[in-house]
DNA sequence: TTGTAGGCGTTATCAG
DNA sequence: CTGATAACGCCTACAA
């Protein structure tokens, strides 16, 4: 591969001036930059760019960590993030830390030891202390679906609380109110503020929360089989069922045809998320739409804001999720 | 952050020892090593991935082009390949292709600029003889999901062959031979195999191809809705249905619901791939399973051992696809 | 086993 | 506007 210098030495001028042209910043007469243009086509040049991160302290690469590479919920996520960021040049490392405290901390120090000029995490063991803390280090620290006290400039979230308020309010609008709700795992913030909109949508509809009514489930489809399976167990009857991602409504779904139910009649579901495949569900889910995609575009513009000093980017920090109606919620007024 | 210059300061011991504890290679007496050791804790030392880089002419790190981010297919592709890499300290570059051939090519530029020490690709768009051409380059290239020939040994691959002959046997053995089919688009090398599997399928069983029960679809939903509507509006009856993906089988499954069919009674359905929602649509989608996640694990294999020198690793480059029956096959005996 | 010194390909700071 | 020249942080013969 040539090297700059090769390119100086045919284009008949110094290394600088190489650089010059490169970087397109500083003044460079036009005579000199064709010279230096046409050798460069001739020999074919490409800058190494790990030497220009060596010399430039800049590794144009933003570190991401997603809980997994699989799922619906995280490619559009890191679809929108690589998109953006591929458009300006840089490149996306990713890695993965699989909703695990340890695994986690050690893909952020795999990310950060990596020269990330950033990082993008979408984290959910790790503490909000630990984020703080992270934050003071060197490499920006960027958050993806998680708000943390403090932090607000640097993360990117979804009002959790308001989509699960809509979740339950839907259902309660088509006349149910024996309201059964799988929850994600709690340790999760995401999955609290869905639980806490839920509770708040009863809370203003004058309906009690049950507790026989409530189950934990794992964000996945074996959660929602679990959890219907648990209610049915339980023998309260519900005739709604709101469920904190589309994952577990699909799981449920299809228990609940297991068991003979017919859906929406019998069972009406709602889920969160509207991932691709809430739309061929049958019947056809009813859910919250989360703009993750558009949530990740956004993110990669704050880096680029922020970290790359782009000008006339303006950034929203906060998203709202809206209610996708479709077929799964009966109405029983 | 700390140097090893300093490190070597403080242990009181040259650059070159402090590089050698560094890499574990070179032999160091065990007290010197302590020494360093100490030394770089305190210092809470880290080496610099990209000095290393240039100076060691390897970026430990491997590119990856798929066509999208999301999708299930990519994910747990990308999954496997992340898994193995991260496992051995390499990290993953990550970039899309969108199934177009200039994407994919400057795709591919951006991955060789960034210096990765290989690329493992899953590109649809480009030719074998661009690919061909890629090969006599200097980064070592390996292709995902495609066998072209001349190439065998930097290819992981599917027999889609026998996938495609797979599913359509399956249908056959249940009795039916009004057959339809949805294929892929052509200009993939997958969706030709599949095909050939097909088409040999038939002719093992004597059943004749006929040209109005066969569609073109997108690999996506919307190619299974609209084959199946074409079918339908070609009233040449068809009790079976073969999809070259399990996303198109979902979308004909939607589809043909809307359009009143009980399934599977009065349409059998077929998908392929086994993607991880083919068990939550209803009836739960027979298909056949592609083991993209063990191939992702076996490509980021292969190049352990053949770039970054692991031995004792035994590569397999052919998959064989299996059939996974579930409720989608109605048996007409 | 350990140290010395040159180099990896750029950027950036000075002069000129 | 252009040219020397010193970093950047580490690896690796080559010597000792």
């Amino acid at each position: 591969m040539a090297t700059i210098y090769e390119v100086s030495k045919l284009a008949g001028v110094s290394l600088a001036t190489v650089s010059r042209v490169i970087n397109k910043n500083s003044r460079v007469s036009d005579k000199t930059r064709q010279k230096v243009e046409n050798a460069m086509t001739e020999l074919g040049y490409r800058p190494n760019s790990i030497a220009q991160s060596l010399a430039s302290n800049r590794s144009n690469s933003v570190g991401i960590l997603v809980s997994e590479l699989h799922g619906p919920f995280f490619g559009q996520m890191m679809a929108g993030i690589e998109a953006e960021l591929r458009a300006a040049g840089k490149h996306v490392i990713i890695t993965t830390g699989h909703s695990e405290e340890d695994k986690e901390k050690e893909g952020i120090e795999f990310l950060i030891s990596r020269n990330c000029d950033a990082i993008i995490l979408h984290v959910e063991a790790v503490s909000d202390d630990y984020l703080t803390n992270l934050c003071e280090g060197k490499t920006p620290v960027y958050l993806m679906s998680r708000l943390v006290e403090g932090l607000d400039d640097n993360c990117i979230s979804l009002n959790n609380e308001l989509g699960g308020f809509l979740a339950t309010q839907a259902v309660i609008e088509q006349g149910h109110s024996d309201i059964a709700y799988i929850a994600g795992p709690q340790f999760k913030a995401d999955s609290k503020d869905r639980l806490a909109g839920h509770l708040r949508a009863l809370a203003e509809h004058n309906i009690p929360f049950n507790e026989s009514l409530y189950f934990e489930g794992d964000f996945k489809e074996t959660g929602g089989s679990d959890g219907l399976k648990h209610f049915i167990a339980n023998k309260k009857p519900f005739s709604a069922l709101v469920c904190a991602n589309d994952e577990m409504a699909s799981g449920s779904i299809t228990y609940a045809r297991e068991q003979g139910l017919s859906l929406p009649k019998e069972l009406s579901i709602i889920g969160f998320d509207n991932i691709i495949f809430a739309k061929h569900t049958y019947p056809k889910l009813t859910t919250i739409d989360n703009p993750v995609n558009l949530m990740g575009h956004m993110a990669a513009k704050l880096v680029l804001k922020n970290v790359y000093e782009r000008k006339n980017i303006s950034i929203t920090h906060s998203f709202e999720p809206t209610l996708i109606t479709r077929d799964s919620i009966h109405s029983i007024s």
